[in-house]
DNA sequence: CTTAGCACTCCGTTTCTTTGAGTGCTAAGC
DNA sequence: GCTTAGCACTCAAAGAAACGGAGTGCTAAG
């Protein structure tokens, strides 16, 4: 059966219905809809057919309908209209994110709160380094009554130290030597390539200071390991309680705990290879829990070889048009913000509306 | 009225029993507890003095009791039997904080974490620092290429560091000159007093490197200040809604919500006067969003002039003998932890049970 | 002082009825 | 041929009535 253009408008209603008020859509309430210039009965048998298309579902004989998983689908690639995001939006999401962002553990919690507020719906806001890190140079330095700060600067730029008390009291000739030895030997190798031998030979090599390698080389793997993983924040928790599809108090736990837990630690491995925008309605969701919850998200850059992420969970039936246009906002924004940190220039609102 | 050891034996009964069932208590149940030698008819009578006295409630004519907010406050403070943590309980604890805690924001989010498992309750951990930061030592590492590592030690023996790309290129001698003018104009100072004159004085004897002299000004003020506040995860939203006093959306929804927003940044204030475990019993909440829940909290020490606090949230009717036990025991644990950091000493278990 | 007995209260549950929104189908209209 | 008015039908949700039973307070006897 062919999807004629009225098919899709009175789809489109549905859809648009149905996300607003929640409650199944009947045809009449389609017909009070402007331009909508056919009667109950019309309505009636375009909505049978798309319920046999498998576009809608009634949850009940006498009821009205509401988009199955392939009608929110097709909405969300088609249909639906693209929402602009008002110069009030705009500018809410532009100062919020101006702030200064210092630390990125920092960013990404502080991020999720803000996605969160703006979309009103929990949300989770990642950042991972691709690729494995290395050692650029160790330096240093010679704290005053026996402590020394190492301090390391990773292959990504990122710089990272430690205060390390001494057992031995130590000179600035011992610490110059040791740094020295720690350069020649252990720069451009990632955590793995640290082997027991290695250890060895710069232990030998060290002298005096000797007892400082073994937490200096614990330090680094530590540190080169956890430079690869994750950052993960969520934020909004309680947002979830306020959508009549979670007055069901099992439901909402079900998906508060897994967006607590791990079931959402996949989904940065899901999303890191697509690009844009994604929208995983319903089922399409891999994780059992969501079988009834949607996830919008979207990539974006935060230079340094990290890479971001930001997305909110929510009922099946939710603002896709909204929450994407905000979402895709906010990944704009925070891009230019870290790819040129000095000057921190956001994007211009699509435009300015009404 | 006298409170009579009979009276206080039947209210403890009431209260353990309603903590156990969440359903309203009445005199047959009370009968059936072993050694309770006295008929329904007895129990009857002494209930409803308890009830004339307000340490019961009586949700209708014919339903059993239920503690009043007084009778919780007379059920922790004297009548409650100390829960005894089994080895295997401790065991769990221990070996869960004897993972390395690196850094103290990821510690607070991993505590709370660990703290909403043990308790399956949500949980809050922070940890604060008092008194106002000052700056030990600056130091400056040239890295190549138009770098500057900026290395900052602090009063509190905390290191931070910032990488600094040059608009001009330095030489080690502009970074001697520089770090020794940082050092003798700006150490002991708290941020309050950097003022715009000490900026420039500064400036005009840092020589060629003082373009970066506002960059470190920043930075460090930045730091101070951040230094001084407070760092605080929730953990276990989720685990809230298990309970049946939360069934009800609305009332779980305030719950969470106040725990997410600010509503809980006074606490730590609240608390911090404070000494070892304190139970705030429902209405003894400050926040109206809370008045229908508990809030237990404990102190710990986290050595480097900081506190840290761990506490959980639940409804009045939540389980406090195990709950204060468990997160005594986890404080002390973090205590030692941190303040002998090189060798974890796990205090000894309470005893062992059966 | 304790306890058996009893009338009474009132919530929660079940069952039945009612209501009304919405449907599918048919037949008439354009 | 498409559209629409009309109508019988369905079925969840809301309301009303009846029931059962847990628990109470009180009284009087042990």
């Amino acid at each position: 059966m062919e999807l004629t253009e009225r098919k899709k408008k009175v789809l489109r209603s549905v859809v648009d219905l149905y996300i607003r008020t929640a409650e199944p859509v009947g045809s009449k309430a389609i017909t009070e809809l402007p331009d909508m210039k056919y009667s109950s009965a019309t309505i009636r048998n375009e909505m049978a057919e798309l319920t046999t298309m498998g576009y809608l579902e009634q949850p009940h004989t006498s009821a009205g309908r509401i988009p199955s998983a392939a009608g929110y689908r097709l909405y969300v690639d088609e249909l639906m209209s693209d929402y602009r995001l008002s110069i009030d939006e705009t500018r809410s999401i532009s100062t919020a994110i101006e702030e200064k962002m210092q630390r990125v553990d920092k960013m990404v919690e502080k991020v999720a709160k803000l996605v969160s507020q703006a979309t009103d719906l929990p949300a989770i806001s990642v950042a991972s380094r691709h690729g494995s890190a290395t050692v650029k140079r160790f330096d240093l330095i010679l704290a005053g009554q026996g402590s020394v700060i190492l301090v390391v600067m990773l292959s990504s730029d990122e710089v990272v130290n430690k205060l390390i008390k001494l057992p031995v009291s130590v000179t600035e000739t011992d610490t110059k030597l040791l740094g020295a030895v720690l350069n020649a030997a252990m720069t451009g190798l990632t955590a793995d390539e640290f082997t027991a031998e290695l250890l060895e030979k710069v232990m030998a090599a060290a002298g005096v200071a000797a007892a400082l390698v073994p937490v200096i080389v614990d330090f680094t793997t530590d540190t080169l390991r956890r430079s690869g993983s994750t950052n993960m924040a969520v934020a909004g928790h309680s947002r979830l309680l306020g959508l009549p599809e979670y007055r069901d108090v099992d439901k909402a736990q079900k998906v508060l705990s897994s967006i607590d837990e791990d079931a959402l630690s996949n989904l940065p491995a899901v999303m890191m290879n697509e690009h844009g925008t994604k929208v995983l309605v319903g089922p399409e969701n891999v994780a059992q829990e969501l079988k009834d919850t949607s996830v919008v998200m979207t990539k974006f850059d935060i230079g340094d070889g990290m890479q971001g992420m930001i997305g909110v969970v929510g009922p099946t039936r939710m603002d896709y048009a909204k929450v994407t246009a905000r979402l895709s906002y906010f990944a704009e924004s925070l891009s230019k913000l870290f790819t040129k940190p000095e000057t921190p220039q956001l994007p211009e609102a699509p435009h300015e509306d009404q």
